[in-house]
DNA sequence: TATTGTTATACTCTATAACTATA
DNA sequence: TATAGTTATAGAGTATAACAATA
């Protein structure tokens, strides 16, 4: 339980820290930060609304709401699926991808600050293996979005 | 980043599990949680205002919201300090401890699933160790309350 | 029938600024 | 002057349920 309580306490304070760097720097939240940084991370920058709604681990209907200020905001684009007429695919926008690059080297300095100050190379490697591990076996539960209603 | 972004992700489907079991058990938030359970880790079970909100990184403003539903729902009362009349101290009721008592087990059941299902001993040592460090540095820096408005 | 996405809606929560009272 | 706490307010975000369209 010392570990589950450390690890939430650790998580929040530093979800603040970088939290307030992004809406300074680049006047998004963490959670459109993570929407950016998902469609950045797929070799053509698109993916299904559901998809990416299942990796953040939220309601199709909260990521319809973020698209829409993303979209607003220029960051991204939705359009058609070309497969199947009932998706629709997200795609980033070249000011997407702009702000990301801009807003990134300030994120991993606050990261740095905030996360590595005092730890030494083998303490960073032990925890992004433990955490990483982790974190694969928890996306490996039945997705958010599928869940039925009561 | 491989790590911080594994940590980050892995708060925050932990957050979610456990956010839903105190809803469902207890009817209570998580930061609702984390005020009764900071009050429940103080000898006495007492704590002023101030005091909580630092250490849950929250404003005072939030926090007398949080007070205030918490109250309504008698698992708090607040009281006037002895040693500072500007201070509010809030103390844990008995029916707050019996929610805390009454939740617990449960909540020890998700987090245990969610979190340490597959991680061994040492495994689970290694990231209490890590960090648990990183907290108590994380918790010296300057508190949320004190900061200047600009 | 099941799945994808949106909309309408209602609610929770959070923070900022202004204010009161005490140190 | 600084600190403790509350209030008023406004905004951001979230989820549930109902819906339309497609598989």
């Amino acid at each position: 339980m010392a570990a589950y309580f450390a690890l939430m306490e650790v998580g929040n304070l530093l979800q603040h820290a970088v939290e307030q760097q992004l809406r300074d720097d680049g006047g998004i939240s963490y959670v459109q930060f993570q929407i950016l940084a998902t469609l950045a991370d797929e070799p053509d920058g698109r993916l299904r609304m559901t998809d990416v709604a299942d990796r953040l681990v939220h309601s199709r209907s909260g990521l319809t709401y973020q698209a829409t200020q993303l979209q607003k905001a220029g960051l991204l684009i939705r359009e058609p699926s070309a497969d199947d007429e009932r998706s629709t695919v997200v795609v980033l926008t070249p000011s997407g991808r702009d702000l990301l690059v801009r807003v990134l080297p300030a994120h991993v300095d606050v990261v740095r600050q905030v996360l590595f100050e005092d730890m030494d190379r083998t303490d960073v490697t032990v925890l992004a293996d433990t955490v990483g591990r982790l974190r694969d076996r928890m996306r490996a539960a039945p997705p958010r979005s599928a869940r039925r209603p009561r």
